[in-house]
DNA sequence: ATAGGGTCTCTAGTGACTAGAGGTTCAAGA
DNA sequence: TCTTGAACCTCTAGTCACTAGAGACCCTAT
């Protein structure tokens, strides 16, 4: 039997984010000792592995959630699982795509610096002219 | 002069993200009119397309705080700028060096329901178990 | 004059935690 | 056995960058 401490330590998940899945109801709440503390089993040690490597992996606390649900049924659920994975493959693969649009763009507007000399400074003017950019990285500020 | 629903319509940005500006200090309060309305002229129109830009290329709404403050001063804070420009990209590469390796990871757990017909999901064991991987992907979380 | 859409302020909610207050319990050393 | 200090408890509020909704006011066209 485990205390949170001693959990925290074995998963590398900071106490009171353990105390929040369990309050959002991702992690059961499982047994406490005479004294009300926390006392974790090798099945919440486990859990709590699952939880950090998905989150490790970008899914969202949401997708966890269906992921654990997945887990005691029936194995045709494993499409279903797969199709949580494939999804957020998709996102992460979108994510570098548009991440990669701006490092272009934020490279051509931190070279702007070394070769002006002007009166003004063009590393402002590019980050407040659109224009001068190509013009086609990502205005969806959420996709990060 | 623009109601702020043509200065979001010409920029892009909603308009309680807006308002939003204004009330962190972002965007400068401008003139009202006399049923208390805002109304904005170029230079408002310009100060919004340049924080939206900034925040398109992903700078957080501090560092586009610092680069306005920045816009006022002698051309010597050009220098100031880049260094804020260059940490921006800095964040953006590291972000999708992680997020590489996250693919990587994602495509080898998605691979699985196909090759495995076993009695239990691979793709929910695959999840669960972190020593399967790789084990170098990321670990913190914060830096999607 | 009225209808509708746009605008105002204010509060609260999002996701995934993180920090702090104020109190209780546990484990190790004297 | 006592004491000390670390770990634990619950609860509330803060983070970032918005977003949604309530309830009221204003503006323009018919």
């Amino acid at each position: 039997m485990f205390s949170i401490g001693a959990l925290s330590k074995a998963t590398g998940v900071k106490v009171p984010t353990i105390r929040y899945y369990e309050q959002i109801g991702l992690l059961a709440p499982g047994q406490r000792n005479a004294g009300n503390q926390r006392r974790y089993d090798q099945a919440g040690l486990q859990a709590l592995q699952f939880i950090k490597h998905a989150r490790d992996l970008g899914f969202a606390l949401d997708d966890i959630r269906a992921l654990i649900a997945l887990d005691g049924t029936a194995r045709a659920d494993c499409a279903a699982a797969d199709r949580i994975a494939a999804a957020q493959l998709q996102t992460v693969r979108d994510r570098i795509a548009r991440l990669q649009r701006l490092a272009q763009e934020l490279e051509r507007i931190s070279g702007l610096c070394q070769s002006g000399h002007g009166p003004e400074c063009r590393v402002l003017q590019a980050l407040g002219d659109h224009d001068q950019c190509g013009g086609d990285h990502a205005c969806d500020i959420k996709g990060f």
